[in-house]
DNA sequence: CATCACCCATAACATCAGTTTATGGCCTTA
DNA sequence: TAAGGCCATAAACTGATGTTATGGGTGATG
């Protein structure tokens, strides 16, 4: 409620060309360097970077004749710049997924939350090492995932849920947890012992639709202490949970991933939960026996992070 | 080395006008209905998201004369934009404090970590509660954010280091760790136990420079194993300590709060440490007795995630 | 010192994406 | 059937961003 803008946000910010100019700036020690690096001109770049310290009211780089640095300010304004333009990489690699849906040589499945949190990075660094394998991207619930890879729809699947799939082979590629969160102003967020796993099974929750792998770790967890209640809410994605929590509508269950900025930030509070094992592997998979080879080996060892 | 990028991240990315306008359409269930929320009109809506679907060759939303929800794929879509829009907010946020540096209400002064990485979520909620209030903000290091307040050129400090500072009075807003990260290819990478206190000491690390709070940390945390050994490299922003190891150069010691997304995305591998307590206080300071109000009282309840 | 090789700034002009205004067609509801 | 949502298209306007062309600094090198 009540966010309205009376200026739209792309008018108070520089645009992603300007972004990534600053931070050439920065890595290169020059205007003119950075114009090169990014097949622009020295003026264009020269009169963008004026143009954005007279937006912002502040001088981000020292100009001599031997080259140009960041100032104090400039160095910090080129952090929060920069998260800026990772996560316009990270959409950038999503999107050339997602478009290569057609003609490409390496198919992903993954289930929502990996695709949308964890993916984008592996594209990126997949992206490095190999630059012409194009990469078709489908995202669906754990269930979907595991068909297409079954039917050899998809060459690699992600998946979460706590089950190993028939007829697939896997590979545990990372932990997660689910975390119960709650805005700051919900009576758990001052309880230092959290809550109890029969306390939190008897409690109407914000949670994902039945059928997402969210869901289901959670009723698994809780099977013993009363299964779960009646939700709150049941919403169709991540995003419209996080949203009814963080206006305190109640506590949420979701994916580490899927919180990390938010708790950091502390718009949101994590109620620790005993009594109730709430981690779960996320997998990759694969047809049993058909060894990933080519490019879906390399992303299989980037997503675990250890040489073949 | 060798990322070059032959077509600018700007070219091959809606810029920011049209991420925004996809997030308002995902939200309002309508073209128009989005366009009046930005203050364009609706052939210029209707456009722009057209636009942005050539580009990346995938229908965003089925249009109906009743309305346009997204794609499947656009729910995907959205998803990242709505990532690539919270950066920009949070830069927005960061810029506006440091414009206002002249003719403002409450002036905040932080070390680099705190600024670079939870300030801007807080001052976005801030502006909620108290749109009109202009915040001014100064980052440095610990000692001179002390400094300032302690001389009243700020209303309200943050700062990382181990030290309760003389003369103010202080808060736990929360609790941080420094991490050790590897890139995955390193021999740690593949420790299951990680490594020893005293391990750790006599390795040479990748380490922000000396007199940065991180640092002061890691010094005392482990002067009794032996203090610490030279420095594989000192830099002098959390972004080269990152680079460098992501590079592969060798271990190094950040925030957790500078390296999550790394480790979520496999992109650096967490070493634990075992034989020494690598957990610090966040907090937040203010002159003696002067119990902060107004403004600042806002923005300290914010950080501590309870209401007054 | 003069030359060369960097750097940055300014001016005048070209280009293109995004915008508005002005239409028209399609569906649902009263 | 008229009214009021919705979306699409066409044509003209605007401004930001780009270019080429030029000039003025600094420092290394013979």
């Amino acid at each position: 409620m009540g966010d309205e803008e009376l200026v739209p946000l792309a008018h108070r910010v520089p645009d992603l060309g300007a972004l990534e100019l600053l931070l050439a700036v920065a890595r290169v020690g020059s205007l003119s360097g950075a114009a090169r690096r990014l097949g622009i001109t020295q003026p264009a770049a020269s009169s963008r970077i004026r143009a954005m310290e007279t937006r912002l009211g502040v001088a981000l780089v020292d100009r001599s004749p031997r080259g140009s640095t960041l100032t104090a300010e400039g160095a910090l304004v080129t952090d929060w710049a920069r998260r800026v333009v990772e996560a316009a990489e990270a959409f950038d690699a999503g999107a050339q997924a997602l478009r290569g849906r057609r003609d490409s040589r390496l198919r992903v499945a993954a289930s929502m939350t990996i695709a949308e949190y964890l993916l984008p990075g592996w594209l990126i660094a997949l992206r490095g090492q190999r630059p012409d394998t194009a990469v078709s991207l489908h995202a669906g619930n754990s269930a979907v995932v595991v068909q297409r890879v079954l039917t050899h729809e998809a060459d690699l699947g992600f998946v979460e849920g706590l089950t190993v799939p028939e007829g697939l082979d896997s590979a545990v590629i990372a932990q997660d947890r689910l975390v119960v969160a709650v805005a700051p102003v919900h009576a758990w967020a001052r309880r230092t012992r959290g809550v109890e796993a029969a306390e939190l099974a008897a409690t109407p929750l914000i949670l994902r639709e039945r059928g997402s792998g969210t869901r289901q770790v959670l009723d698994a967890a809780l099977a013993g202490h009363g299964g779960l209640a009646a939700p709150l809410l049941e919403l169709a994605s991540t995003t419209a949970v996080k949203a009814a929590a963080l206006g305190g509508a109640g506590p949420c269950v979701l994916s580490e991933l899927a919180v990390v900025d938010e708790l950091a930030a502390r718009r949101l509070v994590e109620v620790p939960v005993s009594g109730a094992e709430l981690g779960r592997a996320l997998r990759a998979v694969w047809p049993a026996g058909a060894r990933p080879a080519g490019p879906a080996r390399d992303l299989l060892s980037l997503t675990r992070g250890t040489s073949p």
